[in-house]
DNA sequence: ATAGAGGTTCGATGTGTATCGTAGATGTCG
DNA sequence: CGACATCTACGATACACATCGAACCTCTAT
């Protein structure tokens, strides 16, 4: 029974992630929940994580977020257990991920400053 | 001749912009490269920005910067100043436009924790 | 007025990628 | 062993958008 065995998924050092890689990964809104959704867990099982599109495209999706070094994932027996790498992206991109998630929702439209537009 | 007419393009509230859009705006390099010029030239007419795309382009993404909170334009006389909003940046997402422009280039690839991969 | 410079808008094109369903890989349990 | 659960990998599809060139617009200068 190996004990409580536990590997990583192979995953970049993040010395050499470009800050636009992350930017990328954290550019799309499944992407950015599932990160969110990581952040106040803690860590989660790939599928219990509830998200609006299918269990494959949540596995892309973690695929990229690895891949570009914002998660990592363990094999623990079965299942796969994914977290933010918190520590170390605090050291490669200081206050990045702290002003990411800090972000409040935006408030709903109303006064622009000089505005009439918004949207795309 | 109204002594130093000056006026500025539509631009959104930044209470109404949401973290997702910002990063989205982000996530382009060539987008990324112009957020990185503003900064440090501080404010540049559109054309002066020399940049790997043509002139209707730039044109684009600096639209696009606007539209998405990060970029101020200014029409001064004959020509478009553009100006990141940093002030108001940093008090609708605290210390995300730093981080982001603070990032250091990544180490060329080499030794990874655990890995083999790094690219998509 | 005429020409010219600085930028934007428009339509078209190509590429990237988010998404899905199904099939396959790996591990657990009876 | 065989059945079941958890994910991933694979094609296929569709849509978003980055890019370009040309036409157009708006000042400025002559």
């Amino acid at each position: 029974m190996r004990t409580t065995e536990e590997t990583r998924l192979p995953q970049p050092d993040l010395a050499t992630v470009e800050i636009g890689t992350v930017l990328q990964a954290l550019a799309d809104p499944v992407r950015l929940q599932i990160v969110r959704l990581l952040d106040t867990v803690g860590e989660a099982p790939c599928g219990a994580l509830e998200l609006p599109v299918g269990r494959s495209t949540v596995s892309h999706h973690l695929r990229t977020l690895r891949e570009s070094g914002l998660v990592e994932t363990h094999l623990r027996g079965n299942t796969r257990v994914s977290r933010i790498r918190g520590e170390e992206l605090e050291r490669r991109f200081p206050g990045l991920l702290a002003s990411v998630l800090g972000a409040t929702p935006a408030a709903r439209a109303g006064a622009a400053t000089n505005d009439g537009e918004g949207e795309r």
